[in-house]
DNA sequence: GCCAACGTTGGC
DNA sequence: GCCAACGTTGGC
């Protein structure tokens, strides 16, 4: 099983929202990158991801599962994008702040850390375990 | 609100 | 195929 993070403006679509689809879960729309959309086809049902709200929060709040592989992405009629579908698995009890993750020398090589833009990223066993040892506060 | 980082586009 | 111009993202 491999690990990942989401990105999203909690503006746009926020972890109540996903939380708020239950097990059926949501498709991830929207990802308009060739890195991000890569990442996505790699996924498999059962992988688990961190839910993280950018901009003004700054924090991953929450787990998720991929529940459907990639597919087209039905937000646009455009083929070359695709995505997978996610479920909320639940919320961490501390929402890990992007300061914390910064802070933890581990946690150095996160995608998260090194280049922020990027809204779909892989995450290693390692910082997995990092992250939710912070997240217990 | 600003700006750095980065990806994409299009002219050559 | 290169690279300048431009647009977008997201941290600060």
């Amino acid at each position: 099983m491999a690990f990942w993070l989401f990105k999203s403006e909690p503006g746009e679509w926020s972890w109540d929202m996903q939380v708020a689809k239950g097990a059926a879960g949501e498709e991830w729309t929207g990802v308009r990158n060739y890195q991000a959309r890569n990442f996505m086809r790699d996924m498999a049902v059962g992988d688990r991801g961190f839910f993280y709200h950018s901009q003004a929060e700054r924090a991953i709040v929450g787990i998720v599962e991929v529940c459907k592989t990639a597919h087209p992405d039905s937000s646009t009629d455009d083929e070359r994008w695709e995505c997978v579908d996610i479920r909320a698995v639940e919320p961490l009890a501390h929402p890990v702040m992007l300061d914390m993750v910064k802070a933890e020398p581990g946690l150095a090589d996160m995608v998260l850390v090194k280049n922020s833009r990027l809204s779909v990223q892989p995450v290693t066993a390692d910082q997995w375990a990092a992250v939710l040892k912070l997240a217990k506060g």
